[in-house]
RNA sequence: GCGGGCGUGGCGGAAUUGGUAGACGCCGGGGACUUAAAAUCCCCUGAUCCACGGAUCGUGCGGGUUCGAGUCCCGCCGCCCGCACCA
C-alpha cells in the first residue's frame, strides 16, 4: 500500500536540501541556446549585493520561478538566469566606514546571498551567473562603449556636479541633504567638469513610439516614460525688446499669440541677470526665488511673483510692447528660458495676470458668438481664434501653422521640437564602477584605449581613508602611453554610471562568448525577454536606459532586437505593522521578532510591556519591521515561505506580511503531504465530480500562472485539496493526487519532489510535464439558475444545463418560494438568461 | 496643481466583464479525538430582526441608466503612487 513515510510529518530542512542537490547535480536548470523547443526568457532584476537577501526580493524571484518551472514543464526551454548588480556606491561606503575593501565586500555579500537564494530552491541557471564588477563583464562593456563612441554616441561636454568641498568628492542628489553633504555636512558647491555624455535624445522619437508596441507592459510605466521623454512641438522666436537686444522665447501654443499680455523670464536667466547687476531690487528678487523649494509639489502651493523689469519686448504683429517680467516659475532649463505669457489660456499665467493687474484676452472660444464670453480661469481647451486679428475663426491647429509659417516668412523664428529627455550623463567620480577606456593624450586628444588592451581593469591597492576618488590620486595606476603617438598620457579617472551595468545585463546571460560581449545569433535565440519581472522604482531610469542601449547597439550593428522586454510586471512591495514605544521624544522600534502579537494587542517579550502598533508599511531596517527570510525559512521550510509569497494578495500589490499568515502556509505544506499519503496503489473506480473539479482546476490554475495571478491560482489550488479531502478512494482520486502534485510543484518544488518520488512516479518532478486538461471535463452538466423577483434573489434551482427560455421559465414560476414572493400579482414580463438566471417582473 | 490608480466582512482579497456579492486564506467562536496538550478533523462566522420557515439592509457618499449595478454614466469624499509650474 502506501509508503510509510507518510505517517511522519514533511520535514522541509532536510527535503530542501536533497531536493536543491538532486537539481543541481541533474544540472536541470541550464538552458540549452541549441533546443529545438520553444524558447522563454524569464528574468527578474539582479540585485545589488547589499548583504543578505530580503523579502522583497524573494517575492520577486519567487514569482519568476513559479513561471518559468511552468513554462519548463509546458515543454518550453526556458532561461532564467542571476546574476549581481555589484558596482555602486555602498561598498565604498562600507571601505570608507569599515575598512574593507570595496571587491572583498561585495564578494562576500553575493555569496552570501547566492546562499540564500539556493535555499530558496529557485530554477535557476547558476551556470550564467554574473557580477558587473568582474572585469569579465566590465571589459566587454568597456568594448560596447568605444563601439558607441565610434558611431558618435558618446561625446563630452561640460556639465555641473554637487562638489563637497571637504570630503573633497562628487556627490549624487541623494547625498545632498538641505544643500550640505550627507557625510561632511560641508555645504555642496556646484562645479562644472569635463564628462561625458551618451546621445540617448538621438533616439527620442523612436523610444517614445516603441511605447507604443509595447502592449503587455503596464499602462503606468508607459505613461511615466512617455511623460519623462517629453516631447512637445511649439514655435521658437525672439523679441525685438526695448532696448535693442532680442529675446527667445519658446511657446507651445502660437495659435494663442494675440492673447499675449506679458513676456516672462527664468531667475537665472541671461537678461535676469543682466538687469541684476545694476539694480539692486532685481538682484534680491532673484536670490528670493532661489530660496523656494524645488519639487513640484512645494512649487504648486507657491505664490506666483515677479519683478517688471521695465524692459519692453515688441509683439510680433500688433507692434505693441509688452512689459518683461523675471518670473518665479519659468524654468531655465527647458525651452529658451522665457516665455510669452497668455493668460487668457494658461492658468500659471492667468495666476500671475490677475495678481499684477495685467491684461486678461480671451483668443480662444467654444465658438465666434463667444468672443466675449468671460474668462474666469484660464481655458486650455480646444476651439476657434476670436480677437486674434488675421487668426480669427480658424481652428487651434490651423492657426499654430499659420503663426509659425508667418513668424517663419518673417525670420524671426521657427517650428521647434522640444524634448524634455536629456543626453545621459554616464561619468562618475569614483573608484567602484566601470573605468571608462579613454586615454587622455595632449597631442593626440581623447584616445579610446586599443580593444586588444581591455580590460581596464581597476587597480586593487587603493586607500579609502583619505577623501577624494582614488583612481585619480593612485601613484601609477592613470599613467600610460598614448596608442597613438607613445607619448605620456593619462587615463581617464571617471567611471561609468551603474546604470549602464543594467543595460545590458540580460543580453550576456543570453550569451556568453570569452571573445566578446555577446553572440548575436546566440541572442536572437532568446531575445527580447518574454516576462520580465521587477519593482515599480524602475519604471523610468533603468527601464528607459535598456531600452535605448538595445536600439544603440542596433545601432552599431551589433543586434537586432529592438525592444528588450516583450512583457513587463512590477509587483507591489512586502508590508509589515511597525512596533514602536515612545523613549522621551525619542521613537524606539521593535523587531516583530521582539514582540509577542495577539488579536487585541502587542507586548514586548522582554518585559511584558504593551507596545504600540502602527501603520502597515514596506518593511525598512530604520523601521525594524522586518522579517530576514533565512529565520522563516529555517522556521517553516522554503516551500512554505514561496507559497506564502504567492497566496492572498494579488502580485501587483503590497502584501501584508502576517506570523499567521505564513503559519498557515506551513500547515497547508502538511495538509497537502498527508493528501499525497492518501494515494492508494491499485484503487479503482471513477469519480466524476472530482474527475471535472481536477480537470477544471488545472485550466484555471493554468490561465492564472499565465496571467501571473498567483493568488488567485492558489485558491484553486485550496479549493481542489478540499475536494480530493473529502472523496473516496478511487482511480479518480489517484489521479486527482496525482494532479494537484503537478500543479503544486512550480510553487512548492521540495514537497512536490518528495511526493512524487514517494508516489513512484519516476524522474524530476522539476522535469515533469503539466497535466492534460480533457476539455470533456470542463463543461458541467447541471447548472444552477438563480431565480429572481424584480430583481431580487428569491429561488435557486439546480437543473441539467441547456434548457430552453420556456422550460426555465416555468420551472421558475413552479417555485413555491417565488410564488410567496409575486403573492398573486401579476406577472409582466420574464426575463431569462439560459444557464444563469430567471428574472420575473411584477 | 497635474497625471495615474484604488475604495467590497474583523483582516488579505474573489466575483466568468451588466446576471446568485463575499470564492479561497487568515483571525475569531463552537464541537470531536485526548488523562491533558500539541497535531488533526467537523461545524459556524457581513449587519440587523426572527415566529427558526425566513425577512430587511449591505460593495466610500449622493444621484442616474437598466428587468437587474461591486461592475456602466454624472457629481462628491477619502486614500495611495508618480511628477516636470515643461510654456
Amino acid at each position: 500500500m502506501t509508503d510509510t513515510r507518510f505517517d511522519v510529518r514533511f520535514d522541509a530542512g532536510q527535503a530542501d536540501t536533497r531536493w536543491q542537490q538532486a537539481w543541481a547535480e541533474a544540472r536541470c536548470f541550464e538552458a540549452d541556446s541549441d533546443s529545438d523547443k520553444p524558447k522563454s526568457y524569464v528574468l527578474e532584476m539582479f540585485p545589488y549585493p547589499s548583504g543578505r537577501i530580503h523579502i522583497g526580493h524573494v517575492r520577486n524571484y519567487t514569482m519568476g520561478d513559479v513561471l518559468a518551472r511552468y513554462k519548463k514543464m509546458r515543454g518550453h526551454e526556458v532561461l532564467h538566469p542571476m546574476g549581481w548588480d555589484a558596482f555602486g556606491m555602498p561598498a565604498e561606503n562600507a571601505a570608507m566606514e569599515k575598512g574593507v575593501h570595496p571587491a572583498g565586500w561585495t564578494y562576500d555579500n553575493i555569496e552570501t546571498m547566492k546562499g540564500q537564494l539556493k535555499q530558496l530552491g529557485f530554477a535557476l541557471d547558476w551556470s550564467r551567473e554574473l557580477a558587473t564588477c568582474d572585469p569579465d563583464y566590465y571589459g566587454h562593456e568597456q568594448a560596447l562603449f568605444i563601439d558607441m563612441y565610434e558611431a558618435g554616441l558618446v561625446y563630452r561636454r561640460e556639465s555641473a556636479v554637487n562638489w563637497d568641498p571637504v570630503d573633497q568628492t562628487v556627490l549624487a542628489n541623494e547625498q545632498v541633504v538641505d544643500g550640505r553633504g550627507w557625510r561632511s555636512g560641508a555645504l555642496v558647491e556646484k562645479r562644472k567638469l569635463n564628462q561625458w555624455f551618451l546621445k540617448i535624445t538621438q533616439f527620442a522619437q523612436d523610444l517614445l513610439d516603441g511605447l507604443g508596441t509595447l502592449e503587455d507592459w503596464p499602462e503606468k510605466v508607459r505613461l511615466m516614460q512617455e511623460n519623462w521623454i517629453g516631447k512637445s512641438t511649439g514655435l521658437q522666436f525672439a523679441f525685438d525688446l526695448s532696448n535693442g537686444e532680442k529675446l527667445e522665447v519658446y511657446t507651445t501654443r502660437p495659435d494663442t499669440i494675440f492673447g499675449a499680455s506679458f513676456v516672462a523670464v527664468a531667475a537665472d536667466h541671461p537678461l535676469a541677470q543682466g538687469v541684476a547687476s545694476t539694480n539692486c531690487d532685481a538682484a534680491k528678487f532673484i536670490d528670493l526665488c532661489k530660496q523656494g523649494g524645488t519639487t513640484a509639489a512645494e512649487l504648486e502651493t507657491a505664490e506666483k511673483l515677479g519683478f517688471d523689469t521695465g524692459i519692453g519686448a515688441k509683439h510680433p504683429f500688433t507692434g505693441e510692447y509688452l512689459p518683461v517680467y523675471i518670473a518665479n516659475f519659468v524654468l531655465m532649463d527647458y525651452g529658451t528660458g522665457a516665455i510669452m505669457a497668455v493668460p487668457g489660456h494658461d492658468q500659471r499665467d492667468f495666476d500671475f495676470a490677475t495678481k499684477y493687474g495685467l491684461p486678461i484676452t480671451r483668443v480662444i472660444a467654444s465658438s465666434a458668438d463667444e468672443a466675449d464670453a468671460p474668462l474666469a480661469e484660464a481655458e486650455a481647451g480646444d476651439g476657434v481664434c476670436v480677437n486674434s486679428d488675421f487668426l480669427d475663426g480658424m481652428s487651434v491647429a490651423d492657426a499654430k501653422t499659420e503663426v509659425i509659417s508667418r513668424i517663419e516668412a518673417a525670420g524671426s523664428g521657427e517650428g521647434k521640437t522640444v524634448w524634455r529627455l536629456r543626453d545621459w550623463g554616464v561619468s562618475r567620480q569614483r573608484y567602484w564602477g566601470t573605468p571608462i577606456p579613454f586615454i587622455h593624450c595632449d597631442a593626440c586628444g581623447v584616445v579610446p584605449v586599443p580593444k586588444t588592451q581591455l580590460p581596464v581593469t581597476l587597480p586593487e591597492d587603493v586607500d579609502f581613508s583619505i577623501p577624494g576618488n582614488p583612481l585619480q590620486r593612485h601613484p601609477t595606476w592613470k599613467h600610460v602611453e598614448c596608442p597613438k603617438c607613445g607619448a605620456a598620457a593619462q587615463r581617464e579617472t571617471d567611471t561609468l554610471d551603474t546604470f549602464v551595468n543594467s543595460s545590458w545585463y540580460f543580453l550576456r546571460f543570453a550569451s556568453q562568448p570569452a571573445d566578446k560581449p555577446f553572440d548575436a545569433e546566440e541572442v536572437a535565440k532568446w531575445m527580447p525577454v518574454e516576462q520580465y519581472i521587477g519593482g515599480i522604482e524602475h519604471a523610468i531610469l533603468h527601464l528607459l536606459y535598456a531600452r535605448f542601449w538595445t536600439r544603440a547597439l542596433a545601432y552599431c550593428g551589433k543586434l537586432e532586437v529592438k525592444e528588450p522586454f516583450a512583457s513587463l510586471f512590477t509587483q507591489g512591495m512586502v508590508t509589515h505593522e511597525v512596533y514602536s514605544r515612545k523613549d522621551g521624544a525619542r521613537e524606539v522600534y521593535y523587531t516583530p521578532g521582539e514582540v509577542e502579537r495577539s488579536s487585541d494587542g502587542a507586548v514586548l517579550k522582554a518585559d511584558g510591556q504593551p507596545v504600540t502598533i502602527g501603520k502597515v508599511i514596506k518593511m525598512s531596517k530604520s523601521k525594524k519591521n522586518v522579517v530576514d527570510p533565512e529565520d522563516i525559512i529555517r522556521d517553516y521550510g522554503a516551500d512554505a515561505v514561496r507559497w506564502f509569497m504567492l497566496s492572498d494578495s494579488p502580485p501587483e500589490r503590497d502584501l501584508p506580511w502576517s506570523e499567521a499568515g505564513i503559519e498557515g502556509c506551513g500547515r497547508f505544506v502538511q495538509r497537502l503531504w498527508r493528501l499525497f499519503g492518501q494515494y492508494a496503489e491499485g484503487a479503482s473506480g471513477e469519480d466524476k465530480a472530482l474527475a471535472r473539479k481536477t480537470h477544471q482546476t488545472i485550466a484555471a490554475v493554468a490561465e492564472d500562472v499565465e496571467a501571473l495571478a498567483f493568488n488567485k491560482a492558489v485558491a484553486r489550488i485550496y479549493e481542489l485539496a478540499s475536494a480530493i479531502d473529502k472523496a473516496e478512494a478511487s482511480a479518480t482520486r489517484n489521479e486527482a493526487i496525482r494532479t494537484i502534485l503537478l500543479l503544486v510543484a512550480p510553487m512548492m518544488p521540495h514537497l512536490a519532489e518528495e511526493g512524487w518520488e514517494a508516489i513512484g512516479s519516476g524522474g524530476l518532478v522539476a522535469e515533469a510535464a503539466w497535466p492534460e486538461v480533457d476539455p470533456a471535463l470542463l463543461v458541467e452538466d447541471e447548472v444552477t439558475i438563480a431565480v429572481q423577483h424584480k430583481g431580487k434573489l428569491r429561488d435557486t434551482l439546480t437543473v441539467a444545463k441547456g434548457l430552453s427560455k420556456e422550460e426555465l421559465e416555468s420551472l421558475a414560476l413552479a417555485s413555491e418560494k417565488v410564488q410567496r414572493s409575486i403573492d398573486g400579482a401579476e406577472v409582466r414580463k420574464v426575463i431569462v438568461v439560459p444557464d444563469r438566471l430567471v428574472n420575473i417582473v411584477t
